[in-house]
DNA sequence: CGCCGAGTTGAACTGAATCAAGAAACGTGG
DNA sequence: CCACGTTTCTTGATTCAGTTCAACTCGGCG
């Protein structure tokens, strides 16, 4: 499954390679402001990033983009509004910058290419799939065993609370979890 | 949020139209075996299908197509793999059929309408969201009545147990949701 | 040292699942 | 048109996974 991401991601930067941007985060940088127009893609090339949003004042994590991952604030790319969606660096990081206006322009001029940009949120689509079933289907412990297995590295790289609202469980089913395996 | 599902479907239609067949179906009929290779793509003119899979032996709504919806195998589809997924007619309908492998070729020679493919995933994505969003922090009753705002039709037209599956219930939560108000 | 955020542990509570039994609705054939 | 069996829906009693709330531990770091 991550080759398929890796070779995608590859293949995205060859193509968009002339209107990405090298960027660099420290440690707890704010990447992307929430309520905002979130007007870019970021590629990861080294480190930690994590997209999250608000739900009742509690902090929910969206998603977590380890290398050769993507994160950005899709709700303002695709519905073109305001974002509800912040993105941060939980390690050092080096990213790639894609803004997507560029890239709608890039893409205007070399339809060619369009086939790319449908395979990563194809890969998108099949990513929230497999997290739709595990709510559906899968309990807490289940949830967490098949995160470890999907993001090893996040495991110390993520505090509790981070990946427990990622998975849809309060911090202390997931302290719990983790104890009894 | 319907408007534009529609004004999408009617595109994909006057794009496509060339590579479409008309098909009709009778209530309860099969449209699409499961574990099979799932080729095609159903655009709704009129009635109402359902796709579902089976997890543990339990029948499963993935999702229901009403009048401008679409259905299809996409997890055969984006993954070339056999599919889970049936498809079956659950009133008298009439669609559009759109053989996926005709569509790539027609979009090889005429990649300008890659655009309209990639707008089509992008609304099954942001649909997909939605759901999920629903699963994570709405309780049975709230997904319910946020189903009847969406699919009003529906609530007549398919069954208790079908749209609980869909819902992530059993279908004796949905009865006793309903009973409640 | 003492504070502070992150993680752990405990006890009580709750929404929904499960299991089991009936009631209603439905269609099919006599 | 009724009788029958099958499927769909309802209702009740019980159980359980996970939440909530609250207190406590641990490991830095100023």
């Amino acid at each position: 499954m991550d080759y398929l991401l890796e070779a995608l991601t590859k293949q995205l930067i060859s193509v968009f390679g002339s209107i990405l941007s090298p960027v660099s985060y420290k440690k707890g940088a704010v990447v992307q402001e929430g309520n905002s127009l979130g007007d870019s893609l970021f590629i990861v090339q080294s480190g930690l990033l994590r997209s999250y949003y608000f739900q009742n004042g509690t902090d929910i994590t969206a998603h977590f983009a380890v290398p050769f991952g993507i994160v950005g604030a899709v709700d303002s790319i695709l519905k073109q509004q305001r974002s509800i969606y912040w993105i941060e660096a939980l390690q050092c990081s080096e990213v790639l910058q894609l803004y997507y206006g560029q890239m709608e322009a890039f893409l205007e001029d070399n339809p060619e290419y369009e086939r790319v940009a449908r395979q990563v949120l194809q890969m998108l689509y099949l990513d929230l799939v497999e997290r739709f079933e595990g709510l559906m289907f899968l309990n807490a412990q289940e949830r967490y065993m098949h995160f470890c297995r999907r993001y090893p590295d996040l495991i110390q790289n993520a505090s509790l609370g981070h990946i427990a609202s990622y998975l849809g469980m309060t911090q202390e089913t997931l302290s719990r979890v983790r104890r009894s395996k």
